[in-house]
DNA sequence: CGGACTCCTTGGAACGCTCCAAAATGCGCA
DNA sequence: TGCGCATTTTGGAGCGTTCCAAGGAGTCCG
């Protein structure tokens, strides 16, 4: 298809000055003259010439690139996440290397150790599940900023998360005001934002004195999984007055499990979820949920990496933010 | 952070071998004596040696890499597609840049330039809108595959779409066949897949003997396009007995108005959408809708990338699939 | 008119790897 | 023992940049 590129001596050739000229100029570096400027600017554009990235990082040993990984594309938080970390790492004229683990340890290692090998400078990880070992092993090779998993942590590795217990404090409040009682949690398992929510709300249940109506469901935080869980539900027998959903793609199953045994949402029952995805708030669905920033989380995230990449000698850290209560259309109080 | 990392001399150093040896021997090749082989990746396991893919791409210009444009984040058919590009890429042990552009031409020709410098070796452009001439120029530096655009077209371009006029009709014919004969069209402005789907709207409605119950309302693609649109259409007057909206993220706009006003889908209106995203599968939504296979059409991309970059000279072509109707909730016969 | 500056410009050495032609080694066999 | 051949191994050049120490060309001033 093509030639070979022009390159750094053709152009210096056709400017008549030396690769060093050109090299400064193409830098745009303030001590090159006019003169010849215009001369490199002009042949340049003549041989049509493109600065060959890759030789420019072997040179100065920075690839200006951040390796992103994220896990797995049926959960719009992680997409949305990455939104906002790769605004700020395009605007720092930063390029992103995607990779994907596809939830297997294995093949995930591997490819973080290929984002290793083109040198990134910094590493964005988006996911609820890492092999740990190998992120804390690659901590000391370059800085690591973690989303969603306060858990892993170790030297160099940072992490941006919400304050998840406050979170769930605000979701089962909020069902509390509204005047519920019976309120059931549809889980997410053991991965680590689940568990925490879990936790609260069972700490929550019995701080108001209704340990004995706690129930909880096990899901799987997709939104099959929240659909089966609701179904176990509601087979049960008497339906709660209102669902807690560890988070919102599996809120979305509840709600279609809600329909399907003929409850009207929020009259009959009320459902919260966890996340703020975009879709939430879409007319249809007009999901009442807890938000957490999701692209600012990305932003953050970024921001951190480079500060650490700056060089400044910073302590681990985990930077929390704050949730949202969004009241949406699915919560209500209960019927009397 | 850390010292400097070991280099192939140093293993070479460190297992009595010359740095060629070491070369030939991380790359697996095959004429490297056992006992060599066994020295050299004792010596590098011990030095944490880890290749350094940038030089790498350097000595043998292939960088091993694909660029990967992808537009907007609010649409989910295209992480979708990603999805699926990014599991070929990966597969082929390629890795993934990503850029985006925003919404901006001038910053995607430069986010396209920028993967250019980084000597991609191919290209994939998954985007309603381009800069077209830009795309064009670059195609003679680098093989090209866009997504969804057909028309976008040059030496060097091939593109991966759906047969739109097809997946048109079978919208329509799916509404007529329910007896539905007063269809509306919620458009998408003037966005290429929107046209056509537009324009086989207004033919398959002529065809029908239906010309004189020719709605269109002007949307963009987008979920409060989709809404404004429907909002305007059903304060017009009598609604239609149907809508055909031009793509899944605005038919749930438009199913939101319909609820607005009162409307039970698909009692009193049926609603069909374009795309299949996924989403649109959740039982609360339930959206019936013409799907395109989008995780297909990112592998099918990435397949004819590969196939270009792999030199036999090819035509330019467009590939298009075959769209598919699912029946889902959203529609049903009319009230009588 | 010579020196001290400032401003531009330059060649050569790196960066860490692959490629290549050629050298070393080992082996079988006459 | 020596020759030819296959197998391993090797040094050097090159990929396209950047970095650096040092070299020219003006310019200003005493």
């Amino acid at each position: 298809m093509n030639e070979r590129r022009p390159t750094i001596p053709g152009v210096a050739a056709r400017a008549g000055v030396s690769k060093s000229l050109v090299s400064l100029a193409m830098r745009g570096s303030p001590k090159v003259s006019d003169a010849s400027r215009a001369a490199i600017e002009k042949a340049a554009a003549e041989l049509g010439y493109r600065p060959n990235a890759t030789a420019r990082s072997l040179a100065d040993s920075r690839s200006r690139t951040i390796g992103v990984n994220m896990a797995e594309l049926d959960n719009p938080i992680f997409p949305e996440m990455l939104g906002g970390a790769h605004t700020v790492i395009r605007s720092r004229n930063y390029n992103t290397m995607l990779v994907s683990g596809e939830r297997d340890p294995e093949l995930e290692t591997m490819e973080l150790a290929k984002l290793l090998e083109f040198q990134v400078e910094g590493l964005i990880l988006i996911s609820h599940r890492l092999p740990a070992e190998t992120v804390r092993s690659l901590a000391d090779e370059v800085p690591i900023v973690v989303l969603t998993l306060k858990d892993l942590t170790g030297p160099g590795i940072d992490s941006v998360v919400t304050d998840d217990e406050a979170g769930t404090r605000m979701a089962m409040q909020h069902l509390f005001d509204l005047g519920h009682l019976d309120i059931a949690h549809v889980s997410g398992g053991s991965l680590e934002p689940a568990v925490v929510r879990e936790r609260l709300y069972r700490s929550e249940m019995q701080a108001a004195g209704l340990e004995s109506m706690t129930r909880v469901i096990e899901g799987d935080l997709t939104n099959l999984g929240g659909l089966e869980a609701a179904r176990t539900l509601l087979r049960e027998g008497e339906p709660p007055t209102a669902i807690f959903a560890s988070n919102d793609i599996s809120a979305l199953g509840v709600m279609a499990a809600c329909q399907e045994f003929g409850l009207n949402i929020p009259s009959d029952i009320s459902i919260i979820g966890y996340d703020g995805i975009a879709i939430g708030a879409l007319r249809t669905l007009s999901l009442t949920t807890i938000a957490q920033p999701l692209g600012l989380m990305g932003q953050v995230a970024a921001q951190r990496l480079f500060d650490r990449m700056a060089g400044t000698q910073i302590d681990d850290r985990s930077i929390v933010l704050e949730p949202e209560l969004l009241t949406r259309g699915t919560t209500a109080p209960p019927r009397v």
